[in-house]
RNA sequence: GGUCCUGUAACUCAGUUGGUAGAGUGCCACCCUUACAAGGUGGAGGUCGCAAGUUCGAGUCUUGCCGGGACCA
């Protein structure tokens, strides 16, 4: 094994081999299954952090699982992600052809994201194995699969028979970027700073105007009322009577009362335009309005706009402020902060249209969705987001499934066109679209022909087949083995960001088609972030490529990546600052397990995780130090075999037990943290035993006894465990330290995870060693808060107080030598030793450690140093005593409190005495 | 506007039934002790955002305020 730990040498090594491994072997006596649906992350898609987490999470789960004998099913798969891979590629045709998809053509253009899919498609699946994930890369499903696209439409026709899904027309959230629309979801809310732009509107018949307020005035050529709050006497006697619009007299614009409107906002009178604002839809909805569309899908104004036809929305509001302003009708404008819908997909403002589109009735659903995370079926963790999931269940709206979009499942209904004659689709309604229309699994344009049917041009929502993922890849609506051994899954590990988009939906077909959820806990990790908290994103050039930290990356090439990266230019020289200052030196390499180890650390439950690299370099060491622990093992070990821990158990030692001890009762803990999807604290027990218990003192006090048939047993049992402990977080480097371990064969995959042994777990052997430990630092401590130089190799004294306490450390003259680094040691009871005037003196509970240093001891420094170290005692003391002098606490405090503060203050006082014992020494 | 999360050492974070605080990195000092300088040893550094309340006792529970963030309207 060579010195140093190359995570790039030893990774390049195990990916190659964990290619031909088969993770996931249906095993008939291995019943119990443990199963998690990977979300599948876009096809044509790169790895970022979010995906590096996700992998790690679930990784560490899948791993533990199969350690401990489930039967570990992970089942990987990428999606479509209709609209954004769609926007991708129509870029890309735009670049190369200068041409539109409508240009290109339905086929043909379809075709081109096939052979963007074929030539992207591996990357993503590469990188997670990069990363050492242990999926079962065999049943790799892709949502446009065969089966995963029959499942769709089965799923579809089943829905639309059933009532469930229909074709309406409603006011989407429209996207003139993408041209399609968009669910709920799909909308941001940003809060801008804008205009409330008034403007009056005149009465008929009379002088009278009535003045309205709106951030959107080209929305008034849609207008087809005013409504003011039915309670506002400023108005009131103007309901019902009629206005003027300014650009089109003849249309009946009447003044109506309805509660929704807010007397305070803007002048208590508000413009009403119900086929473009979600507000004024529902208000038209109660007062019957006539709705106008002015806008086409690209957000221009259309026929219906008279003049303005063919202005962009914000041309055209810049166009009527003046056309307004000209006729006098314009009045002041206060600048207001508002929100407005924004989509998440091409960072247009959404514009509110109505539409007709396919949409899942879900309140039902949503209801038995609900129903199972409240009754326990299904648990969310961390809790806090049962209620954000509540809300959304309880206020679901209908979801709008229909996408304009060629890539994706194309809707499965298709219209009878003899039945439709020459009547537009558009025309009809809701109820005589569904009369002939048919939702079938087969072809039917290819079964029936041209002549007879038409298919819905549309495609489906990439969700609607996402939802369906927990059994769609099990072979639903077959009713496989599978189906019957996998459904529900054991947990889904996700973002929090995708709890409504997808979670929810999951939960709802799940319960709707399988009769119940889809998973037993939902675990929500949350976001990767860089290391001052802001959200990583390649246009703020603070993304860190999980790539660069597995492989490294220097300063240089990590300015020059950034510069390639869509920075505003304004920007750009203070980001290259930010990076030079975050990393002076770069990234170094980490390793996949690097990476691993710093993500589970980094991920306490319901926190966003900062990768802050200074922790990750921190993680990479430990690495390092397994590494060598088990070199140092291997080579201290000889060729002589090594007997197993029970053969050799009667002839343990204090360190052997004290080792043995807290190993058992680690594995305990990481067991259960685990369990409780802890990572954090789990990878954080495991670092702190193995560096500071086992290498610092373990190892080190080992070193004495090396050829000790029980120290070579105890080393190969702990090496062993640690090893099986780290490897649902670390499976490169595991595997290698594991191959090379004496007496261990297989792979450390499908080794069992360490089973704690109570019987080894030994509370008084660590009290025993807590107090050699204790005499080891005091000396130590003397020692270089006296400035001795470190070569020098020192004579101590240790004075113990009872016969038993010093038979006991007479025992460890050779481990506190060396541990202290001193030239010999002596053991005494104290009240036969007088304690050299020129000494260094540390006490505890038990004993004084004593450095004679005549000659060597600066005095003044000396008793700075004690004098530094009683007013610690006595301030403490001080609050003791406090404590224990109110009457409250004495009466009411539990006894092993009580107890627990009265042996810490008879400590203390000692201390005390002891200390200044040492002072009057010095001085005398 | 509604809901939720969050504020602990210079930085990034632990702190699980309330018993006065820990880690990694950084910093200071010393040490190349034969597994590891990606190492070892010792040390400095915190009125746990602020203010009240409950309690014998609050980083931990309650309320309010201030700061940071997210989601939904």
């Amino acid at each position: 094994m060579d010195p140093k730990y190359d995570a790039k040498s030893v990774e390049l090594k195990w990916r190659k081999t964990f290619d031909h491994v088969k993770f996931f072997e249906p095993d008939a006596s291995k019943s119990n299954p443990y199963v998690i649906m990977m979300p599948p992350p876009n096809v044509t898609g790169v790895l970022h952090n979010g995906h590096a987490l996700f992998v790690t999470l679930q990784d560490i789960l899948i791993r533990f699982h199969r350690m401990k004998g489930r039967k570990a099913l992970w089942l990987p798969g990428t999606d479509h992600a209709g609209i954004a891979t769609q926007t991708v590629v129509e870029r890309e045709v735009k670049k190369t052809d200068n041409k539109t998809r409508h240009e290109l053509g339905r086929e043909a253009f379809v075709e081109r994201i096939w052979s963007w899919v074929r030539q992207n498609g591996t990357t993503i699946v590469n990188q997670m194995k990069q990363l050492g994930a242990s999926a079962d890369w065999s049943r790799h499903k892709f949502t446009l699969d065969p089966d995963l696209s029959h499942a769709v439409n089965e799923a579809f026709v089943r829905l639309w028979n059933d009532g469930l899904i229909y074709r309406g027309e409603r006011l989407v959230n429209w996207d003139p970027g993408t041209q399609t629309a968009l669910s709920d979801e799909e909308v941001d809310h940003v809060t801008r700073k804008g205009e409330l732009f008034k403007f009056a509107y005149k009465l008929k018949n009379s002088d009278e105007q009535i003045i309205v307020a709106t951030t959107r005035p080209e929305t008034m050529l849609g207008d087809t009322a005013i409504a003011i709050n039915p309670k506002d006497d400023r108005y009131a006697h103007l309901v019902g009577q009629f206005v003027t619009h300014p650009f089109f007299p003849e249309r009946p614009i009447q003044i109506i009362a309805d509660p929704m409107v807010d007397q305070e906002f803007g002048t208590g009178a508000v413009k009403i335009t119900p086929a473009h604002d979600h507000n004024d839809f529902a208000l038209g909805e109660r007062h019957k309005l006539e709705r106008i569309t002015i806008f086409t899908l690209d957000a221009k104004i259309n026929e219906n706009g008279g003049t303005y036809q063919g202005l962009g929305r914000f041309e055209a509001r810049r166009k009527i402020k003046e056309d307004l302003e000209a006729l006098g009708l314009a009045h002041d404008s206060d600048p207001i902060e508002h929100n407005v819908s924004v989509s998440s997909r091409s960072g247009e403002d959404i514009e509110p249209l109505l539409s007709r589109q396919y949409f899942v009735n879900t309140k039902d659903m949503a209801q038995k969705a609900y129903d199972a995370v409240n009754s326990g079926q299904t648990r969310i963790i961390p809790t806090a987001w049962k209620k954000t999931y509540d809300h959304f269940m309880l206020n679901i709206q209908d979801w709008c499934i229909s996408r304009q979009l060629w890539w994706g499942h194309r809707i499965p209904v298709y219209y009878d066109l003899k039945k439709l004659g020459n009547r537009n689709l558009n025309d009809l309604t809701d109820l005589e679209v569904r009369e002939l229309s048919v939702a079938s699994t087969e072809d039917l344009v290819a079964k029936h022909g041209v002549d007879q049917y038409a298919q819905e041009p549309d495609v489906l929502d990439t969700w609607f087949s996402s939802a369906l993922w927990p059994f769609s890849t099990l072979g639903w609506p077959q009713e496989t083995k599978d189906l019957e051994t996998f459904y529900p899954s054991a947990v889904l590990e996700t973002g929090f960001d995708i709890l409504f988009f997808w979670v929810a939906r999951m939960m709802m077909f799940g319960i709707h088609f399988m009769g119940k959820p889809p998973f037993a806990d939902i675990y929500l990790h949350a976001m990767v972030r860089d290391a001052h908290g802001r959200k990583m994103s390649k246009s703020l050039g603070n993304a860190i490529d999980p790539v660069d930290v597995i492989d490294g990356i220097s300063l240089e090439n990590l300015l020059a990546k950034t510069k390639t990266y869509p920075v505003p230019a304004k920007m750009l020289p203070q980001v290259l600052e930010g990076l030079k200052k975050d990393y002076p030196e770069g990234i170094p390499a980490s390793g996949a397990d690097g990476l691993r180890l710093s993500l589970a650390m980094l991920s306490g439950q319901g926190r966003d995780v900062k990768l802050a690299i200074p922790r990750v370099s921190g993680y990479r060491a430990f690495l390092n130090k397994i590494w060598n622990a088990t070199r140092f093992a291997l080579m201290r070990l000889g060729t002589e075999p090594v007997l197993p821990l029970q053969q050799v158990r009667a002839n343990l030692k204090l360190e052997d037990k004290y080792i043995l001890s807290r190993l058992n009762q680690v594995i305990n803990q990481i067991d259960k943290n685990l369990s409780n999807y802890e990572f954090s604290a789990a990878s954080e027990t495991l670092y702190q035993f193995f560096w500071t218990e086992f290498c610092d003192w373990y190892i080190e006090l080992a070193k004495l006894r090396i050829e000790s048939q029980e120290v070579r047993s105890v080393l190969v049992e702990l090496l062993s465990a640690s090893i099986r402990l780290l490897h649902p977080f670390c499976p490169f480097v595991t595997e290698e330290l594991w191959a090379n371990l004496p007496g261990h064969t297989g792979y450390c995959s499908f080794t069992e995870f360490p089973k704690s042994n109570a019987s080894y777990i030994d509370l008084s052997a660590e009290q025993d060693f807590r107090k050699l430990q204790q005499v080891i630092i005091m000396i130590r401590n003397a020692r270089q808060e006296s400035n001795l130089p470190a070569q020098k190799k020192l004579p101590a004294v240790v004075l113990a107080r009872s016969q038993t306490d010093l038979d006991f450390i007479a025992t460890y003259q050779e481990a506190i030598t060396r541990l202290a680094l001193l030239e010999s040691v002596e053991f005494k009871l104290r009240a036969n030793y007088k304690i050299p005037k020129f000494s260094a003196v540390n006490s505890d509970s038990s004993y004084d450690t004593v450095l004679p240093l005549e000659g060597l001891l600066d005095l003044d420094s000396e008793k700075q140093r004690l004098s530094k170290e009683l007013e610690k005692i006595m301030k403490e003391l001080q609050g003791l005593e406090q404590r224990l002098g109110n009457p409250g606490f004495v009466s009411k405090a539990p006894p092993e409190v009580l107890e627990q503060h009265r042996a810490q203050q008879a400590d203390l006082s000692q201390k005390r005495a002891r200390i200044e014992n040492s002072l009057g020494r010095l001085n005398g």
